[in-house]
DNA sequence: CGTTCAGTTGACCATGATCAAGAGTGGTGG
DNA sequence: CCACCACTCTTGATCATGGTCAACTGAACG
């Protein structure tokens, strides 16, 4: 299950945290049509959203019309843990693909929380990672070319979507369309496609059909300057090599309960 | 206090609250010299730091040295909450004037936030909204002209310090060079000038001294398409007219101790 | 009074935007 | 089954915002 992969990035899940994440995942869920909102600025939302399938995107407005994601909601991504303040929210989230969310109450998140300090502690990384993605997308738009943007954009998404279990091997499904692309790296769509063009003319990636294949990720993330230390992924030693040792001490930090 | 008039824009404070707060201003303090680091990526900070004075930036390095400020920290922030989680800084806290923070301890701040559920609700919010900031500058930088980011930019201080009672009137202390400003809007310093000398020639900035006045706020903000929303502070009602009902409603919820 | 650093100016250049038209592709209904 | 429509992708020609390089000014400070 994407929520639990995605936790144990983090920290260590035990067979009761399991069950109370199991939990989440079953309360009800509504499905968004692409291209449809699940919530827009402005509003108050009643739920937290936890994403069970398909893609989404979290983006803002300006009132002349210009339009920016910021961030891809995937499986296993919650979209607005800070229910638990309560405020309108400052953006909108809408459906990239059909886009299938568990709509998780108040009081049932607090009980898990309440029940498992070490969930609070997951849900703490997810948004602070969450943070550190925003300020990566930050650095991308202001201050990567078009050809870095566009290549980071791809290592971010698939090594989202592997470190949640949605990727095999070299490839990984990639729903956006060019406008999509263009509206989360700050570039127009006619130059997304051309500089798409050139990374497949490079072989940095295969695209089509829906599809994302990236035959040589180390290099890819070379012309992206991509480095992924800002996911904070565990896992990620898969590609590093770095080893576990530093792996596993992290994990044998105290979980603190807030 | 800067803290406690931050904190304000969100909850509020109780008379035992505030007492608390003084504890953690009371802590030891530091003090960074201009342009010297509080810390860098990679390193495992020992402390929360909160600004008493000064003004520090957060930012990003690529390898080839290319360099993103991805916020500022004025007094009244916190420049690592994260702290509750210990992983490695994924970016740097450089100072851009002499910059006093004060260090505080795990367990003291641990210890502010079992006492005060109320207080574990503002720094919620405190982390919200910086992430909110941080989605706000992947638009700036990603859609907005150099005037309108420069605009922006100034908006975004001018409140943020006025928030925190660092402003009089029209103006507010401003440290920052031309090279700053370039490095947190994706622009060069070249170009920021010239921008900059726009802006004057157009009245609707004075700059000179380390200080930004403001003669026409709203105009300004009309400029840089600024929609002071998502600062999410409560007193703009100062700037909007927008009545007080709404903020009356929302600091009315009960706050939630996760 | 020289050194340093921020700010300023000019000439030229390049990345990416804009505008416009055409080619594939997939879904829908007659 | 095919015709049509809509949407995405592609291509070309031209333009503009902002980048680059380099030199100069002015204020602050020891």
């Amino acid at each position: 299950m994407p929520l639990t992969r995605r936790l144990e990035e983090y920290i260590r899940l035990s067979e009761s945290d399991r069950k109370e994440l199991a939990r989440l995942s079953a309360q009800p869920t509504r499905t968004i049509p692409p291209r449809y909102d699940l919530i827009r600025e402005g509003e108050v939302p009643d739920f937290v959203y936890l994403v069970m399938s398909g893609w989404g995107c979290h983006y803002r407005t300006l009132e002349d019309g210009r339009r920016q994601i910021v961030d891809f909601a995937i499986p296993g991504d919650f979209c607005d843990l800070n229910l638990f303040i309560l405020d309108r929210m400052d953006h909108s989230i809408g459906a990239i693909t059909r886009f299938k969310v568990a709509e998780i109450r108040r009081d049932v998140l607090h009980g898990v929380v309440t029940n498992c300090p070490n969930i609070t502690t997951a849900l703490w990384w997810v948004e602070l990672v969450s943070k550190s993605i925003h300020r990566e997308w930050i650095v991308n738009v202001a201050q990567r070319s078009a050809q870095e943007r566009i290549s980071h954009l791809f290592c971010e998404i698939f090594l989202r979507l592997e470190s949640v279990g949605l990727a095999n091997g070299f490839s990984c499904d990639f729903p956006l369309t060019q406008q999509d692309i263009a509206d989360a790296t700050g570039l127009t769509p006619v130059h997304v496609n051309r500089t798409i063009q050139e990374l497949r003319r490079q072989e940095l990636v295969v695209l089509e059909r829906q599809r994302l294949t990236i035959p040589d990720l180390a290099r890819l993330q070379g012309v992206a300057f991509f480095n992924s230390e800002y996911l904070h992924h565990r896992r990620l030693s898969r590609h590093t090599d770095e080893g576990r040792g530093a792996d596993e001490a992290r994990l044998s930090n105290p979980p603190i309960a807030v």
